[in-house]
RNA sequence: GGGCGCGUAGCUCAGCGGGAGAGCACCUCCCUGACACGGAGGGGGUCACAGGUUCAAUCCCUGUCGCGCCCACCA
């Protein structure tokens, strides 16, 4: 059976996907003595689906597995999913939602349950489609973040860090969301600049009736939990107010006028309201100034009055209990609506200002965030980061490229507390219970705890574990070992433990990354991974980012229906510099589909013309200079190629291999092969070019099955290189020495140019390819002659040539030259050109190496540049100098001989 | 406010001390026995701007302008 004229990726992805999963071409072989290479996939949301950002990723990823292990080494893709607490259990509230039930009616466990059924029915989905891009996951290995083991490794964690005080409990301010109604981490804050009013408020200050001290805020409704003002010491009039009182408005409270370096004389008023419970800044504040703390916002950002009920007083003018009584239980932004208008009412608002500022929104639920003052669980990263910066400042971890280590160092240097409480329902829930006293027990289980609580009470108690589940990144940062059975000693996890690549974006940099670094060195003592690649972001054609909103989202899954996973598989490749983002839309992929079509059509070629691959060929027994020339342009390819690679440079690795395709073995071996292939060419030629042509697809297809894996196996199978779905396990290529390669190139390279420049001055002529022309020669060397006499039909059909003959007597009367090193070639072209045409023609020619030698001889000339430039840079421009000379002469005489 | 990156052919980008490259697009010709998702040829760039270093600068240094991203508690 024959080559389809058409490759239809549609029908042979999945037969090919399935039949390398069924041969166990993904596994890896803890077994085998071959040096392994792991790479983690970063866990997609199990809620997830595939996205551009995925499809780069992960094409990335497949690429390095596949190579390596064509390399021989024995790789490891770890697949899993993550459980995305907040994402996961979002996606199953709206549901429940649609279905007009909610968590809260129904209960943590049912809830619970719910999501793990959820999980069954649809977590799938991603794998899938990872399946369709051709992915070479390790699949009967895949894992899931919240899997007994992992949860194991969790509990293992957990428990080690607190018993080593790197975990504790803390009451402080934290990123409240209103909206999740749970606390987050830094990380998930997003600044978003927001136009806002800077409000100037007068207080009132005690004991001097008719004075105030104002201070601006962006804030006014948290007033209500003022506990002081602070004013800067250096300040030249407030300054004098340190340690008088003033008049809280509205709630009628003292608080102390505070001098605090963090009051800036230059802003604002010079003065500042200080709201412990509700701004990181003035929480510290307070914590210097020992200044109570009280909370005037609740855990769904509405006012609440409990912790200041009793601060309540009637001053006319001033405040008035039954105004503030009346905020209880409004949203925060109502609240301040309504303080506003009364301050303006009572005049004690100085004026209000339009003002641009950065406000905290939660990233997940896309509300303000609201600092609010609560007990969570935190881990010390400030211990945790430094093995993880030293390891990258030692080397033992590199960023790819580069200059993200930069970017990693001044965070990790300035690391905060990482709060890892979430009030969540779907995740890891805290392994730590409580006793009637409030006493903390961390423990693996309830039955360990309980054994403490027995221990420290002297007795049995009741213990109520803790409602809260962990940050999800908390497991993730686990991945590297969990995923390979730690805390059990696995041989996995002796084998494949440090990774040897992590591929991702840089946006999870501190999400991920950096937590992998710390709790990898941490619990395992040793580097999660040694390179870490950040590729950059997907963006569509124009550069935008792609987002639901814009509508300029492009579904890769369509992409791969439309135009085969391999197109954009390899435009992936083709398009990932480093340290760049990748602008991708349909049309790049179709064009790069063009290339996979090239292949294929080249492949059809191979098979008409009977090349078949033959178990006993060796390369270094070619006679023919084309399959010298073929070989050692292969050599080139492969060191490119596998350069490339070493280096994560995915767009030169696509185009080494697009150039060998396309430019050297379709443009010019195929052509020139042709004739050896003919009837009537030298059976001996015809066997080799055969069995070269052969060896050299072979070549190909193990170059490019990394990042085209399925139009190289189905090429490869159908060829019979290999078994059925061997290609994926083939050995990759490695250059081998070619017996007298320059020389062939020499050849090549000659007729190649002399090929051009007849194909040149026909097209500049205008010559129509249905008449044919002889070539003649002018100064050709016997050696040349015999170049053209081996190439004499490829140089006819290639050339559009009638015959190529040395130039004997006079010049035709009309023709059209160009000149070959030390030949001119001669077309008579008699009624077929236009002389003056040809005249320009070789004048433009003449005219431009006259300006370059010219430039060469006067740089030849300065005796600066001959004396300090090296040596072969001046031998180099007096080559040059030399050639052009000579290229003009003989132009000029050409040119002469027109008249 | 701090940091990073980027401004090279119409577009997307590579090159990063010794006479500017690729792919696509464009123009001309060609359905030549693998491929029109093709073949052949061609046009097109003071390498953002200004200084400096150097025999030599698109490439190194400084500054300016423009674009993008990240980080930051400035009321």
């Amino acid at each position: 059976m024959t080559l389809e004229s058409r490759f239809a990726p549609n029908e042979i992805e999945p037969r090919l996907y399935a039949g390398w999963e069924n041969a166990g071409g993904f596994a890896c072989d803890p077994g085998s003595n071959a040096q392994p290479f792991t790479i983690m996939i970063p866990p997609p949301n199990v809620t997830g689906s595939l996205h551009m950002g995925h499809a780069l990723t992960f094409t990335v990823q497949d690429t390095l597995v596949r190579w390596r292990r064509m390399q021989g080494r024995d790789a490891l893709w770890q697949p899993g999913t993550d459980h995305a607490g907040i994402a996961t259990q979002m996606v199953v509230e709206r549901l429940l939602a649609a279905e007009g039930m909610d968590r809260r009616s129904m209960g943590r466990e049912a809830f619970v349950d719910r999501v793990w059924q959820w999980k069954a029915e649809s977590g799938g989905t991603i794998t899938t489609q990872l399946r369709r891009l051709g992915a070479s996951l390790d699949w009967p290995r895949e894992r899931f973040t919240m899997d007994d083991g992992l949860s194991a490794a969790v509990k293992e964690t957990f428990v080690k860090l607190y018993g080593e005080g790197l975990i504790y409990r803390d009451r402080r301010l934290v990123n409240w969301d209103p909206k999740l109604q749970t606390a987050i981490s830094d990380l998930e804050v997003e600044n978003r600049e927001i136009k806002g009013s800077l409000w100037y408020i007068r207080y009132p200050i005690e004991g001097k009736p008719g004075r105030f001290i104002t201070v601006a805020t962006t804030r006014p409704e948290t007033m209500l939990g003022d506990t002081a003002v602070a004013v800067s010491p250096a300040h030249p009039v407030y300054g004098a107010l340190i340690g008088k009182r003033a008049v809280l408005p509205l709630v009628g409270r003292s608080i102390p006028i505070v001098g605090d370096d963090y009051a800036d004389p230059e802003k604002g008023t010079g003065a500042v309201k200080i709201t412990p419970a509700h701004d990181f800044n003035d929480f510290e504040v307070g914590r210097r100034h020992d200044l109570p703390m009280p909370s005037v916002l609740d855990r769904q950002a509405m006012v609440t009055l409990e912790e200041i009920e009793d601060d309540l007083k009637a001053i006319p003018g001033v405040a008035d209990p039954a105004f503030v009584r009346g905020l209880a239980g409004q949203a925060r932004f109502a609240a301040r609506a309504a303080i506003v208008a009364e301050l303006e009412r009572l005049e004690l608002l100085e004026k209000i200002e339009p003002h641009t500022n950065q406000v905290p929104h939660g990233d997940r639920g896309g509300v303000p965030v609201e600092p609010l003052l609560t007990t969570q669980w935190y881990c010390n990263a400030g211990v945790l980061a430094k093995p993880a910066i030293e390891a990258v400042e030692t080397g033992k971890m590199v960023f790819v490229p580069k200059q993200w280590e930069n970017t990693f160092f001044a965070w990790m240097r300035d690391i905060q507390p990482w709060c890892i409480s979430r009030q969540l329902w779907w995740g890891h829930r805290i392994p730590a219970w409580y006793g009637p006293d409030g006493t903390v027990f961390v423990a693996k289980d309830a039955d360990a705890a309980a054994a403490q609580a027995h221990a420290h009470y002297g007795r049995d108690e009741v213990l109520t574990q803790d409602e809260d589940v962990l940050d999800t990144w908390f497991s993730s940062g686990l991945w590297p070992f969990s995923t390979l059975g730690w805390p059990e000693k696995t041989p996995e996890l002796g084998r494949y433990y440090p990774g040897d690549v992590l591929v991702t974006g840089f946006d999870i940099i501190f999400f991920w990354v950096a937590r992998m670094m710390m709790l990898g060195l941490h619990m395992m003592g040793d580097v999660p991974f040694r390179t870490i690649y950040i590729h950059g972001l997907v963006r569509d054609e124009k550069g935008q980012k792609m987002s639901k909103s814009k509508g300029n989202v492009i579904d890769p899954l369509e992409l791969i229906d439309t135009y085969g996973a391999d197109a954009l598989r390899f435009t992936i490749c083709a398009l990932t510099g480093p340290g760049r983002d990748v602008k991708l839309g349909a049309s790049r992929v179709e064009n790069y589909r063009g290339f996979v079509t090239k292949l294929w059509n080249a492949a059809r070629f191979c098979e008409m013309n009977g090349m078949r691959p033959e178990a006993g060929f060796d390369p270094a027994s070619v006679r023919l200079p084309l399959s010298r020339w073929l070989l050692d342009s292969a050599n080139t390819a492969i060191s490119e190629a596998t350069a490339a690679l070493e280096a994560y440079r995915f767009d030169e690795y696509a185009a080494a291999g697009y150039r060998f395709v396309w430019n050297t073995f379709c443009d010019w071996f195929l052509e020139l092969s042709k004739p050896l292939l003919a009837d009537g060419a030298d059976p001996a030629d015809t066997a080799e070019i055969r069995q070269v042509g052969a060896h050299v697809l072979g070549l190909i297809l193990r170059l490019l099955h990394p990042a085209i894996p399925y139009v190289t196996e189905e090429l490869w199978d159908h060829f019979g290189y290999g078994e059925a779905f061997s290609l994926i396990g083939a050995a990759w290529p490695e250059p081998v020495p070619v017996p007298d390669a320059s020389q062939a190139r020499v050849e090549l390279d000659w007729v190649v140019r002399l090929i051009g420049l007849v194909r040149s001055v026909r097209n500049e002529m205008n010559v129509p390819p249905s008449k044919p022309s002889p070539v003649l020669l002018q100064g050709a060397s016997a050696e040349m002659l015999g170049r053209v006499d081996r190439w004499m039909d490829a140089i006819r059909r290639l050339a559009r040539a009638s015959d190529v003959l040395p130039l004997g007597g006079d010049m035709p009367k009309e023709s059209a030259q160009a000149v070959l090193e030390e030949v001119t070639i001669v077309l008579p072209l008699e009624g077929l050109i236009d002389i003056a045409a040809e005249r320009a023609r070789l004048a433009k020619e003449r005219d431009k190496l006259v300006v370059d030698a010219k430039k060469t001889s006067q740089k030849l000339g300065n005796a600066d540049f001959v004396s300090r430039a090296p040596e072969e840079v001046v031998m180099e421009n007096r080559e040059r100098l030399a050639a052009a000379e000579s290229e003009i002469a003989r132009l000029q005489a050409a040119l002469d001989r027109l008249g």
